[in-house]
DNA sequence: CACGCGTGGGG
DNA sequence: TCCCCAAGCGT
């Protein structure tokens, strides 16, 4: 070999190097993260923010997530309390961020830390693996993060940034397991989890998805991408399915108290374990579509649209005012100042901004979507 | 293994 | 206005 080669064992370390300079010198601070200069003071994250963070980022962007995680973390300061805590106030706090199984898992693994942990934290990736709404991606996060081991972390960001370094072309998911083992390669036995943050803080502000900015790339000199002009192609994807468009109807009954009629919805399916108004089935699948409680109820007049992950959704608001007296067939009642709207996930608070307006202007009309 | 499962921001 | 996407997991 000659002096100018490197060897594959060399062209590593020069990649785990160049990241991990650029990521003591960039590192965006997040308030579950120990950044870099900490950490090598012997700083060691908690794990139970570690877990609880990376729980909140699954497909799901930091911007987002801060508010949340600062107001479980207030709310429920460790694995302990939050494990003690009531599901419907757990579900009420996540209200908005989505994916609510994640919010039922949580719940779930953090009540298993306890029981079947002693209330810490399994120190590996085999172990945390085991917790409900902890897979790969999540057990190797924390295990390196937390714990120092050097697990290969893969998500979205990992992906993207492997197969323009390497310039891997099988579109994904098929590429996956090719992408797992690049990452593999140039994870380093120190600085596991520095390692990780890096890539995932890389493909977040440099390595991004339509505008790479290469020419800040501390791995600009390694890809292979780059030196071939294929960064915007690379990852390339299976095409994606069109969304249908679906309909439904949701009715909101105002008691003359001000209480309001809601619903748990059930575990599983569409916002599972969720406070929302009681409504038709989405996919005219047969279900009930009889009003929860006999009234006379009249059209808000405005349509309530919104994107769920699979599809689109069109939804007519009914509103009705009802007797102090009456039974609902489904869902109970709210008392009015305990109705918060930041308890209900996003396309039931649209709904109840709806019918506020309709409630103060009974013939305006406002639109929403 | 393919699909079900939310939401908000950016181009 | 739309489409794409984001630190995935469970089934």
């Amino acid at each position: 070999m000659r002096d100018t080669e490197e060897s594959p064992e060399e062209e590593v370390a020069d990649i785990s190097a160049r990241l991990l300079g650029w990521y003591d010198r960039h590192a965006r601070e997040m308030p579950w993260r120990v950044g870099p200069a900490d950490r090598r003071a012997g700083v060691r994250p908690d794990p139970y923010r570690v877990w609880l963070s990376e729980i909140m980022l699954q497909q799901t962007t930091v911007a987002a997530v801060r508010s949340y995680f600062r107001r479980f973390t207030e709310r429920w300061p460790d694995v302990g309390a939050l494990a003690a805590a009531e599901d419907a106030e757990v579900m009420a706090e996540w209200a908005g961020l989505g994916y609510y199984a994640r919010a039922r898992n949580l719940l779930r693994g953090a009540r298993a830390v306890v029981a079947d942990h002693g209330g810490r934290f399994p120190e590996t990736r085999d172990g945390l693996l085991t917790l409900p709404g902890v897979g790969p991606y999540t057990a190797a996060a924390v295990a390196a993060i937390a714990f120092d081991e050097p697990a290969t972390v893969v998500d979205g960001n990992v992906e993207r940034v492997v197969a323009r370094l390497f310039r891997v072309e099988t579109p994904l998911p098929a590429a996956k397991p090719a992408l797992t083992r690049l990452a593999a390669a140039i994870t380093p036995q120190e600085r596991p989890g520095d390692h990780a943050q890096a890539m995932m803080d890389l493909g977040a502000t440099i390595c991004t998805p339509r505008k790479p900015v290469c020419s800040l790339c501390p791995l600009g000199p390694d890809c292979a991408a780059r030196r071939d002009g294929l960064e915007v192609e690379l990852p390339r994807k299976a095409p994606k399915a069109v969304k249908p468009v679906r309909e439904g109807t949701l009715w909101i009954a105002v008691r003359a108290d001000g209480a309001l009629l809601l619903e748990t919805r059930p575990e599983t399916g569409m916002l599972g374990g969720m406070l929302g108004w009681p409504g038709t089935d989405w996919d005219r699948s047969g279900g009930p579509t009889d009003p929860p409680i006999a009234a006379d109820w009249r059209a808000t007049g405005v349509e309530v649209r919104h994107t769920f992950s699979h599809f689109h959704l069109r939804l007519s608001v009914l509103l009705a005012e009802v007797a102090q007296e009456a039974v609902p067939a489904r869902g109970s009642f709210v008392p009015h100042e305990r109705f918060r709207p930041s308890s209900l996930p996003t396309v039931m608070q649209k709904a109840w901004n709806v019918a506020a307006a309709a409630i103060r202007h009974p013939r305006g009309e406002a639109r929403l979507d």
